[in-house]
DNA sequence: GTGAAAGCGCTAACAG
DNA sequence: CTGTTAGCGCTTTCAC
């Protein structure tokens, strides 16, 4: 069977419970007998019960981790930071994946259940009102990772803010018809981004045309290659066509860029492309973009869960990074990049 | 405080016992009673403790992942799948990112810690030999994913077949000298996809050339674009030049495509190009691979865990699914595609 | 400094 | 059919 404190206790010559201080660095042990402890649970092998832990500890080292499936990237480098943020906590990190927002739901839920978390990160989507109470009730610590929600401590990335400067962008490289290929409107993420872009081109005093913004549909709430050629197929089908392009994800910008070559025009020279996220093969495919700090999101979520394990009452805190525009050949010419 | 079956019990005028059963479905309690219990458990809106009962059980309701940082994409799909295979069964799953080889073998220890996971999946990298005695030890049901090793179960790719597979396109559509984009040494799926190279190179009679292999170096094992760009760009100074190129991932041939198009070459004309993985970019650019089943052997790696947990003394069983060659315009001429 | 004993919340014999 | 009673492995008062 396996070895328990107990095993320890007998062949050390002490009771339990000072097997337990020793295993506990706690201070009301005599050095020799601690010595002895020790050497005896190498000896063995000894390995804490962690739900044993738990339960009479009546807390957890489990993180729950609650993220939409879409996003691979993106949710990598975030769980990346996640995890280097929790080291040397001793928390484990408990992933659920939810496909769509119903999911989520029922994600969130099963990472709420009584006693099994000390903490729970959702990621990408803010909580339903359904579960606002619920997560409140909750003796988790919550905290929101690339979205906010009055009430919750949050890290998040101004998406409202990136969507506005990418336009801003396009315009200081004088694109004057600017079209927006976004993703599904249930995500925040995406909604975040079509008010910056409202915003900058409100702000420019450019006219707004409907007919150059498109909302994705399909899988994945939109954010695919093939729903931004065919938003951007549609887009290009309008008089005048337009100039530039804002889309809410690099997946979608590289599909749209297909759509664009596909209808015999050049790239930044007809029509100038601008992405968001900066996956890593926009780099070599010269997409402008803006980079979002995922690994940094990541990790500061669960620095500041890991503050709110430790005291509940922290006052809410709510962070907001700003993405960095990275300007690439799709929005200015550059001859020395790949794809022109 | 939080409700459990004592408060249920007092409130339905039961004992504990009989709670439990109810909650556990047992046969041997009165309809009326259990109609009863289940109704004062519903209003108190109780939920199980499962550290107490994974404790009570002796069992655990948690199954670990050990994963390598690269391949995010692989590892989303494999992911899914996972919790595909795990739906239903009441397991969570515990992530444990590993960074290099070393790392992993440390998540490997956490994982591995006594009580802690039903089982394990280790994906795409064998454990380590120290780590087989340890293995074969723990409680723990273990289940090799994209990866085998002598005497564990695993479902895996067949990566020397791919590699083989590859190569045999290549000549089909006319390759006689055909260059190798490996990632490190470090990781069997590379070396496999070699085996296969070489397999295939000997068996269509064609010369092996040292000059036309290269191994990546650099993060993530050499599984980037960038690695991908300068391994090509050497191999293209070799003289005669390659026709043919096989790259042991996606992202690495996306580096030699680029490499072959900064050499001023053309694809497929002068150098054909295949990779490995069919990451969903590789669709739109039009790339020829091998695509892998990832979904699905994440979904039967977790299958077969479960089976395995069930009962751990099922006899040892490796799957090995093929990979499947999706031919794009990187190796046969077709106009339709996108990158030319 | 150390030990005895009472839980943590639940399951599982064993009686009745 | 139901209740009593031991644990599961560990932490934590409270005495000594």
């Amino acid at each position: 069977m396996q070895v328990t404190i107990y095993d320890i206790a007998r062949k050390a010559n002490v009771s339990i419970a000072t097997v337990s201080r020793v295993l506990n660095d706690q201070p009301r042990v005599a050095a020799k007998t601690r010595e002895r402890v020790l050497e005896v649970a190498a000896d063995l092998g000894y390995q804490p019960h962690s739900f044993a832990q738990n339960l009479a500890r009546r807390q957890s080292n489990l993180v729950s981790v609650v993220v939409p499936t879409m996003a691979s990237h993106f949710f990598m480098e975030v769980l990346r930071g996640v995890q280097d943020g929790l080291a040397g906590s001793g928390h484990d990190i408990l992933v659920h994946l939810a496909r769509t927002p119903a999911d989520a739901a029922a994600q969130l839920d099963r990472a709420l259940r009584r006693g099994r978390s000390a903490g729970v990160l959702v990621v990408s989507a803010p909580p339903p009102d359904a579960f606002v109470e619920r997560l409140r009730r909750s003796r988790a610590a919550v905290v929101l990772i690339d979205c906010q929600r009055n009430g919750f401590d949050s890290i998040a990335v101004d998406n409202v803010g990136g969507g506005e400067m990418a336009v801003d962008h396009l315009v200081e490289v004088g694109c004057r018809r600017i079209a927006l290929v976004m993703a599904s409107e249930n995500t925040a993420p995406s909604r975040d981004r079509r008010t910056g872009y409202l915003r900058a081109i409100e702000k420019h005093g450019l006219a707004y045309d409907e007919n150059l913004v498109r909302v994705c549909v399909g899988p994945e709430d939109g954010f695919t290659e093939s729903a931004g050629y065919d938003a951007m197929s549609e887009i290009l089908a309008t008089t005048p066509r337009p100039d530039g392009v804002f889309a809410t994800s690099d997946v979608q910008a590289i599909g749209a860029l297909r759509a664009i070559e596909t209808a015999g025009l050049g790239v930044p020279d007809d029509v100038r492309v601008i992405g968001y996220d900066d996956i890593p093969m926009l780099q070599y495919a010269g997409v402008s973009t803006m980079r979002q700090p995922m690994y940094r999101i990541g990790r500061l979520g669960a620095a500041r869960l890991l503050a709110k394990i430790d005291d509940r009452n922290l006052p809410i805190d709510g962070s907001v990074y700003a993405p960095e525009l990275v300007v690439r050949s799709t929005t200015v010419i550059d001859e020395g990049a790949w794809v022109a």
